[in-house]
DNA sequence: TGAAATGTTGGGGCG
DNA sequence: ACGCCCCAACATTTC
C-alpha cells in the first residue's frame, strides 16, 4: 500500500521510486483507481501492453482494434499534457512489466481488473509473480459498480436471473463519487517505447471510413457523448430508445467498452443533476449483470449456459449464415441492421435482438456463429455483454427468453421503424430488383424453430 | 425486452 | 322489439 499519500509525494519526488500504471481498458485519468493510487506513491509511468495471445480465442476483432488504435492515440494524447508518455510494448504481459520495471527501477504496478476468464488467469499470475519479485501489485475496480463477488443470492450462489440480481445490486449500491484525474509527477528517465502505430491495430486496407465517420474514441468524446445524452429530457430516452431512426440511446457502449468512461461517472452525472433514468440505470444494470454472469460461469462465451442445448439440433448453413452477414435475408429491418453494423461497426439494441433472433431461430445457426460475427464487426465488443446477449436471444442462457419466443422481422419493424426511414437510410436497393426476396418464409421458420425448441425442453 | 391462436364481449346491421 | 350474426376489440392461452 502507498503510506506515503499525495501530501509527502512532493518532497519525495527525488527519492520515490517511480510506480507503473497498467493500462488495459480502463483508457481514462478520471475516475481510475490504478492511477490515482500509483500517482499518489511517485512518478507514474504508464503502459500498454499489446499481446492478442493472451486473450485467446477472444483477442479483440477488427473493428475493436481500430477503436483502440484511436484510443491509445487519445490517451497518449491526455498524458502528454500531464508531461507523461505512454509507454507502447508488445509481449507478454509478465515478461514486458517486469522488464519495464527493471528498467525504471518501479517500486509496483498498478492496474484495473478485468473480469474474462482469460484475463483473470493471466492477471492473477502476474500478480503472483510480481510479488514474488519483490514489486508491489494492486489491481482496483475501474469498470463496475457492483464486482463480480460482492453480490450472492441468499444461497451464496451466482445469480441468474437479472431482476433479483440488479435488486439485490441498488440495495447496496453506493457508488464513491469518482476522482478527478490526479496531478501526475513523470519519471526522472524514460524508458525507450515503440509507437502506437507499430502495433498494427490499424486497418491494412482503408476500410474503416465509416466508422471514424461516426465515431471519435477517447475520454474527452466520450464525456461529451455522456452529456449530449444527459442534456436530452428523460421523457425522450424512453420514447425513442425503441426506435432505431430516433438517436435516442446514449451510444455510450464502445466508451464504456474500452474504459474512456466508466460507470460510476455515468452513475454520478444522473443522480448529481437529479435526473431520474431507472430506464437508462437499468441497462448500465444489464452491463453489470453481464460481468457477473461471465465471472462466475466462465465457459459461457463458448459453451451454453443451460446444458440441455448441447443437444439442439443446430444448422450447419454457411450461405444462410453470409446472407445474414451481408445483409441479403430479404428482411429489411435484420439486413439494415447488419449493413450498420458492417459500415459503423454499431447496431441499434432493438435491432440486435431481432438480428440475432432471425439467425437463432429462423435460420437454426449457433448463436456462437452470430456471436463471432458481432464479436470482430462491434466497435462495442465485449465478451461479457456478447456472451449474454447471444444466449439471452438463443434461450439457453442465463435469464432467457422463453423457447417460446421468436421475433417477427415484419412486424418488429412495423414497430420499431414505421415510416421505414431506417430500413431506406441502410438499404439503398430496397424497393428496386436489386433486393433479394426473403431466404426463408418466417411462418415456416417459426414452427420450425418452436418444434427444435420443444425437443431440448426438460421433461 | 413476443407472436399467434383462441376465447369473450358488445355494438350494430338486419330480417 | 327481438334474436341472430358478424366482427372488431380486447383478453386469455398457447406456442
Amino acid at each position: 500500500m502507498a503510506g506515503t499519500g499525495a501530501a509527502g509525494a512532493r518532497h519525495q519526488a527525488i527519492a520515490a521510486r517511480p510506480q507503473i500504471v497498467w493500462f488495459r481498458r480502463d483508457l481514462r485519468l478520471a475516475d481510475n483507481p490504478a492511477l490515482a493510487a500509483a500517482a499518489a506513491a511517485g512518478p507514474v509511468v504508464p503502459v500498454f501492453v499489446w499481446c492478442p495471445q493472451e486473450e485467446e480465442p477472444w483477442a479483440p476483432g477488427s473493428a475493436s482494434r481500430w477503436w483502440l488504435h484511436r484510443s491509445l492515440e487519445a490517451l497518449e494524447r491526455d498524458l502528454r499534457r500531464h508531461r507523461l508518455r505512454l509507454v507502447v510494448r508488445q509481449g507478454p504481459a509478465l515478461e514486458v512489466l517486469r522488464e519495464l520495471s527493471a528498467e525504471v527501477d518501479a517500486a509496483g504496478v498498478h492496474w484495473n481488473r478485468l473480469y474474462e476468464p482469460a484475463a483473470e488467469r493471466r492477471d492473477r499470475r502476474v500478480k503472483r509473480e510480481l510479488r514474488a519479485a519483490g514489486l508491489q501489485a494492486s489491481s482496483h475496480n475501474a469498470a463496475l459498480l457492483v464486482e463480480p463477488w460482492e453480490v450472492s443470492t441468499a444461497a451464496g450462489e451466482p445469480y441468474r436471473v437479472f431482476t433479483p440480481f440488479w435488486r439485490a445490486c441498488m440495495a447496496q449500491l453506493d457508488p464513491p463519487p469518482p476522482e478527478p484525474a490526479p496531478s501526475l509527477q513523470a519519471p526522472e528517465r524514460w524508458p525507450d517505447a515503440s509507437p502506437i502505430a507499430e502495433l498494427g491495430l490499424e486497418p491494412e486496407v482503408d476500410w474503416a471510413g465509416g466508422l471514424a465517420a461516426e465515431w471519435t474514441p477517447g475520454e474527452a468524446a466520450a464525456g461529451e457523448r455522456l452529456e449530449r445524452f444527459l442534456e436530452q429530457p428523460v421523457a425522450r430516452y424512453a420514447a425513442a430508445r425503441d426506435l432505431p431512426a430516433v438517436e435516442g440511446t446514449s451510444r455510450l457502449s464502445p466508451h464504456l467498452h474500452f474504459g474512456e468512461i466508466g460507470p460510476r461517472q455515468v452513475w454520478h452525472e444522473i443522480h448529481g443533476r437529479g435526473i431520474q433514468a431507472d430506464r437508462y440505470l437499468t441497462e448500465l444494470g444489464w452491463r453489470e449483470f453481464a460481468h457477473h454472469l461471465l465471472h462466475h460461469f466462465p465457459s459461457t462465451p463458448e459453451q451454453p449456459l443451460r446444458s440441455e442445448f448441447e443437444r439442439f439440433p443446430w444448422r450447419d448453413d454457411p450461405d444462410g449464415l453470409r446472407a445474414w452477414q451481408r445483409g441479403r435475408t430479404g428482411f429489411p429491418l435484420v439486413d439494415a441492421g447488419l449493413r450498420q453494423l458492417w459500415e459503423t461497426g454499431w447496431m441499434h439494441n432493438r435491432v440486435r435482438m431481432v438480428a440475432a433472433s432471425f439467425l437463432v431461430k429462423d435460420l437454426l445457426i449457433p448463436w456462437q456463429q452470430g456471436a463471432r460475427w458481432f464479436w470482430d464487426t462491434l466497435v462495442d465488443a465485449d465478451l461479457a455483454n456478447n456472451t449474454l446477449g447471444w444466449q439471452w436471444t438463443a434461450g439457453c442462457g442465463a435469464d432467457a427468453a422463453p423457447f417460446f419466443r421468436v421475433f417477427n422481422p415484419q412486424l418488429q419493424a412495423a414497430k420499431a421503424d414505421p415510416d421505414r426511414a431506417y430500413v431506406r437510410r441502410w438499404l439503398p436497393e430496397l424497393d428496386t430488383p436489386d433486393y433479394p426476396a426473403p431466404i426463408v418464409d418466417h411462418a415456416a421458420a417459426r414452427r420450425r424453430a418452436l418444434e427444435a425448441l420443444r425437443r431440448v425442453k426438460p421433461g
